[in-house]
DNA sequence: GTATTAATGGAAAACGATTTCCGTAAGAAC
DNA sequence: GTTCTTACGGAAATCGTTTTCCATTAATAC
């Protein structure tokens, strides 16, 4: 491959010349500048990322640490956009991202991990997924060596934003909508993790929507899962008008309790993920774009690795209903 | 960060036996390893990748290379395992994966595709989801300086292997399956892409099952298309008693117009992805282990890359019926 | 024409490992 | 006790950049 140093010899100038070229410094006149970026153009040089993140101690590496929740192709579909958005606007940054999921690091210690990341010469870190339990996270960000982006959770400080769409309002928009459409009175709300921050946001938009309208709240825990969602929805329908879900798998499992159960609900879910789309009856839903968020999420890491400091990053959210029209090509 | 240098000075030995100890030759005494093992897990000493790799000229980097069909949830459930087993095996080999789109080096020459890849230290490519049209990938197993596992399509040599289930095979079990149990005499059949290789092994497979049962076979283009195949459906299906689709979401866009049509014929797809089991009606599929499949290639490469010669990996398929009860969580 | 300053390019150290080559000490043979 | 091996450990070069610092040249002012 070829090297700086070929590039100085056939330029006829010094290594430390053709650096500096490439490197956009100030000192170089413009004569030599286009000399030198011919023979670069003509050699086809790329600099070795290697020999250069070594000598700078700068890298454009950068993780991407999900959370796989389950292995149903809800999260697939969410995983996917997320690693699509990400990996695509990195290129654009010219930053490059790794990927890594939470299973394959938490059996390490917390120095391992860093250790594991520095050594990789991993200079930021976007985390999605992650729970109160994940002290793994903490940690990373405690430590001080990593830039980083929290997707859906609040945590911000000098080194570290936040990304997310405001889940509290559009828990309060999607159920408001839904409810008004329909006239309800008494809500089942089926809720995610214990643990989770977006459960904690919903649970409390939905709360505030009941306490303000005087509806009648019903709060069930499903633990994003369809079979919980759908098992509660058999006990829990019957004596309520209306059932809200934090999740869109969870929707799924409620209306297929519904439909076993031949009445009649009006349900919302959370999320947009197209599987909504094959359900066969049509759902309120909150859309996330998620390769939206996950573009943003990059681009914050970037500007906290130029030196900026962490803040909060509001992303819109939209509310749809999903139909299988609008989504098979 | 803790540097080789450290623990040398800290054991009270000389950098390069710190390197020898850490590389495993075999000229170090065993009191003298241990010595320098103890320093290092007491210092958390982990080597600088940079720094071995360009001194070295080894790295441990692999990219994925990833063709996004379309954006379909579909194919984002394929693409999401293929990710998940390639990151996973890579940790475990010490490896690590950069995922790279199609679409992001779509406009590049192939040398400076290669020129990419090369500044960046990786040595080794998965691709997933060419077609004959990508001249990209050809050049760069041509350019002989990648080791390159390719999945689907038939490319070996020296340094190149491929690995896929037998798709010619899957597409005649999972078609003599669903003959055989409904009796069928005249197949409808919905290939693929034009281009794909796979494809083509599966429609050399239906054409050579009816050629040998003596079934009449009639084959349409459906591209990978929900919309396509339920277009073909509601023309063709009256006419013929079975209907075989190179693609789940096909044979899906396929059961929707045999609803619609309100017509019972036999429908079987290829791949088994979870969506399957949201239809409503039952299917005969093949079921590809997407993430095993995955497993397979990043050994195989790693095999590659410590000196083996290319070969053709064959792994193995199931036949399913998915049903709901199966997949819900 | 000389002195001063600014602009530019080059030499060399540094980054953190690997690896070759060589010197020394320990062990074996006599 | 001396010589010859062998095993082991250390010094130093190397990988391909960046970056600091210094030397040279050109430009400007007087």
């Amino acid at each position: 491959m070829v090297s700086i140093k070929d590039v100085a010899k056939e330029a006829g100038v010094a290594i430390s010349t053709v650096s500096k070229v490439l490197n956009n410094y100030p000192n170089v006149s413009e004569k030599t500048r286009k000399k030198v970026m011919d023979v670069v153009d003509q050699l086809g040089f790329v600099p070795n990322a290697m020999a250069a993140s070594l000598s700078s101690k700068k890298t454009g590496r950068v993780a991407l640490l999900i959370r796989l929740n389950l292995s149903t192709q809800a999260s697939d579909e969410i995983s996917m956009q997320y690693i699509t958005g990400a990996v695509q606007r990195a290129k654009e940054l010219q930053l490059d991202v790794i990927t890594v999921f939470t299973s394959m690091i938490e059996d390490m210690t917390a120095a391992e991990v860093t250790n594991y990341f520095e050594s990789q010469g991993i200079k930021g870190i976007i985390v999605y997924g992650m729970t109160t339990r994940d002290k793994i996270v903490k940690k990373l960000i405690d430590s001080g060596n990593f830039k980083m982006v929290v997707i859906d959770a609040p945590m911000v400080n000098r080194t570290t934003s936040s990304v997310s769409i405001d889940h509290k309002k559009a828990q309060i928009d999607i159920a408001r909508k839904t409810i008004q459409e329909n006239k309800c009175k008494k809500i089942l709300y089926i809720a995610g993790e214990d643990d989770g921050y977006v459960t904690a946001e919903r649970l409390e938009g939905i709360r505030e929507l009941c306490a303000e309208e005087k509806l009648k709240l019903t709060v069930r825990k499903g633990h994003f899962s369809e079979l919980r969602a759908r098992e509660i929805t058999m006990r829990y329908a019957k004596s309520n008008d209306c059932v809200v879900c934090a999740s869109d798998l969870m929707a799924i499992g409620a209306m297929k309790a519904l439909i076993d159960m031949d009445i009649f609900r009006p349900v919302c879910g959370f999320d947009g993920i197209i599987l909504m789309g094959y359900v066969g009856k049509q759902m309120n839903t909150v859309r996330q774009d998620f390769v939206k968020i996950s573009e943003e999420a990059v681009e914050e890491l970037g500007r906290l690795m130029q030196g900026q400091e962490g803040r909060r990053v509001l992303m819109p959210h939209t509310l749809v209903r999903i139909r299988y029209e609008d989504i098979i090509i």
